[in-house]
DNA sequence: TCTGGGGTCCTAGGACCC
DNA sequence: TCTGGGGTCCTAGGACCC
């Protein structure tokens, strides 16, 4: 017997964030920027109907007003640290998790089934709300993609309490909810597959549950099977506890105002490799390749138009941020040119290799083993400064100390979980 | 004026080899 | 005019997700 695949997904979780930390907000319509404020990526379902993921914000910002929607800027910092808070509650509940993004886990319940997966789903998710302040939905079917499914339909239907369990439905009942879900709402489909498959006939999912295995191969390859499969209610998709390590890093962002400079684009090349060095330490990699790219803005069509990258190979794999750096800059000096005003640098580090690894084949050749002993050193201390005292409190000069260029953020919430200062204060009456 | 960032996986096509 | 077959590796680009 397959054993039943929750998932755990909270409702509007950005916007969600700010209303645990600002009671007031509750039951008014939020919504949450980008970075730069320049999109809208989160809104709670007052302003759905209205305004779609992803409108650049001039475009809204008259709908907005008239809805008296409270805008924030996108505030990772909350963010990442109630998604921590929220996985290790619901992970108590299971023999095994699945962390899959910021605001959703796939859980394993073996031997649950009928009311009892009901209740279990039911205190999860009273759990989350008492101890994170969250609310979440929850799904419960034999495959991942089927547990999408369900999930969607309990945040949907307000009859169902934010709970759907698929997993006890019998063949019928389940064909039914299929034929009544559009095919873009499945998992792996987007617009232009979606597109494709309703040209050729086919509009809901148990539309595509019973296409035939070579034509869906065929045009939509070995992933869109996949997903047919697990419609079929066959696991394709297995629960991965541990996160594999990443295979690539990247950081890129747009900045606050366009900019001319090298001197300025350099100051954020280093910060942005800075991040990516730092996040290769946390998953203990180094890197042997180093890729840089920048851009002009794509919208505005009375500029000039320049977007180029360049790849550069390490002499030996590294993980130090000056090393890193004195790569990418060399790289930014290549493809930069003079006249054009630029809107976004970005660096991505590939080719990862495990540091211990590294460290084990030194005495053959490559660096010092001694100077790569310093480095690893320095690199600990700086890690621990920062993670002590604040992101970026010990950083390299080139990273600048102005930074006019850094992205706008104009509706920034406090740091409530991470900074002193900034906790809420109670008062009573 | 103002249009996000960080990932994964797959495929096609070219270079190269025997 | 005719011009093999099969394999690997790499890269660029597309599609998708949150």
């Amino acid at each position: 017997m397959k054993p039943p695949i929750v998932l755990m997904d909270a409702n509007n979780f950005y916007c969600a964030c700010h209303r645990v930390f600002e009671p007031k907000l509750e039951g008014q319509p939020v919504v949450v920027l980008s970075n730069n404020d320049g999109c809208v990526v989160a809104r709670t379902n007052e302003l759905k109907p209205f305004v779609a993921r992803g409108t650049p914000l001039f475009q809204c910002a008259e709908i907005l007003k008239t809805h008296k929607a409270q805008i924030y800027s996108s505030a990772y910092y909350l963010y990442g640290d109630l998604s921590a808070r929220l996985m290790t509650t619901v992970a108590r509940f299971a023999p095994q998790h699945e962390v899959y993004s910021i605001d959703e886990c796939f859980l394993t319940l073996p031997g649950f089934k009928g009311e009892e997966l009901n209740q279990h789903c039911l205190a999860i998710k009273a759990a989350a709300r008492q101890e994170t302040g969250l609310p979440v939905s929850l799904g419960a079917a034999t495959t991942k993609t089927l547990a999408k499914i369900a999930n969607q339909r309990a945040k949907k239907d307000s009859g169902l309490a934010g709970v759907l369990n698929l997993y006890d439905y019998s063949e019928a009942e389940l064909n039914e909810l299929l034929a009544a879900t559009p095919v873009e709402e499945i998992w792996g489909i987007g617009a232009k597959r979606g597109e494709l498959l309703r040209q050729n006939g086919i509009e809901t999912a148990y539309e595509l549950k019973n296409a035939p295995d070579q034509w869906v191969k065929k045009n939509l390859s070995i992933m869109g099977l996949r997903t047919v499969w697990e419609l079929r209610g066959l696991p394709c998709l297995p629960l991965e506890e541990a996160p594999p390590a990443k295979k690539a890093i990247c950081s890129a962002k747009s900045f606050g105002r366009p900019i001319e400079t090298l001197a300025e684009l350099g100051e954020a090349l280093t910060t942005y490799v800075s991040r990516v060095a730092e996040k290769l330490r946390q998953q203990g990699s180094a890197a042997s390749v180093l890729q840089v790219f920048l851009t002009t803005g794509h919208y505005r069509t009375n500029q000039p138009y320049y977007s180029k990258q360049i790849t550069l190979e390490l002499a030996q794999p590294s993980s130090f941020t000056p090393t890193l750096a004195r790569y990418a800059h060399h790289g930014l000096a290549q493809i930069y040119r003079r006249g054009y005003s630029y809107i976004k640098v970005g660096v991505l580090v590939s080719g990862l290799v495990k540091q211990e690894a590294l460290q084990l084949n030194l005495w053959k050749e490559g660096p010092d083993p001694w100077d790569l002993a310093k480095e690893t050193n320095l690199m600990e201390e700086v890690d621990g400064l920062n993670r002590r005292y604040g992101r970026e409190a010990v950083r390299l000069a080139s990273a600048g100390l102005e930074r006019s260029w850094w992205m706008k953020q104009a509706k920034l919430s406090p740091h409530y979980t991470t900074r002193w200062s900034d906790l809420p204060l109670a008062t009573v009456a």
